[in-house]
DNA sequence: TGCACGATGAAC
DNA sequence: TTCATCGTGCAC
């Protein structure tokens, strides 16, 4: 298992969404270390992508977006469960990946189908936002040697609203996986 | 200061 | 299809 490093998610945001498949997530919380391995995910490109939360400019809550890459940004949606992304691309580009579903690997209490479900299966919260991924607590890491995978790609889901940038394949997962949040 | 709504998930 | 639940963003 190798940390990925900040060069890594310096990198186009497709390009980086697909290299997080077969990664593994990795929480040290309180002495326990929580590992699971991405299996789906979401890239959010910009600005001009209207489904993403910078496209309506920086604000308190998607600054850390606008930041350098590497970095996590964690919110709050619908009141109630939280979603990780990995900001991607240098700083200004306002970019990031959406984790949305978790093989479990080690220490995941429930379920991890679904970007809500997965931060609480794997103990992130709002605490975590900003949080540097290049750090020992929370860190993403990949494997010298894994077993190949295809890539599907789809439509991103709950962005309906953002027209042409809807129906875009921005959505990733690993072909045949048994934790994909949806179908 | 108020209020409509969301990158969800679960129940009905 | 409906609802829980609340921070955020933007309108007054």
């Amino acid at each position: 298992m190798r940390r990925l490093g900040r060069a890594f998610y310096a990198r186009d945001t497709v390009v980086v969404a697909q290299g997080l498949l077969g990664t593994f997530l990795i929480h040290k919380q309180r002495g326990v270390e929580r590992i699971g391995r991405i299996v789906e995910v979401e890239a959010y490109l910009g600005p001009h992508d209207l489904a993403a939360h910078s496209a309506r400019g920086q604000t308190a809550r998607t600054r850390v977006m606008f930041g350098p890459p590497g970095h996590a940004y964690v919110y709050l949606i619908y009141g109630m469960y939280c979603c990780m992304n990995v900001v991607t691309e240098p700083a200004g580009h306002a970019s990031a990946v959406l984790l949305r579903a978790l093989e479990p690997v080690q220490n995941v209490r429930g379920r991890t189908q679904g970007p809500g479900l997965l931060c609480n299966a794997m103990g992130i919260d709002l605490r975590l936002n900003a949080h540097d991924l290049t750090s020992d607590k929370l860190y993403i890491a990949s494997q010298s040697s894994s077993e190949p995978f295809r890539i599907v790609k789809r439509p991103r889901i709950g962005v309906d609203y953002a027209g042409m940038w809807a129906r875009r394949l921005l959505r990733f997962y690993i072909r045949g996986n048994p934790y994909i949040s949806k179908t």
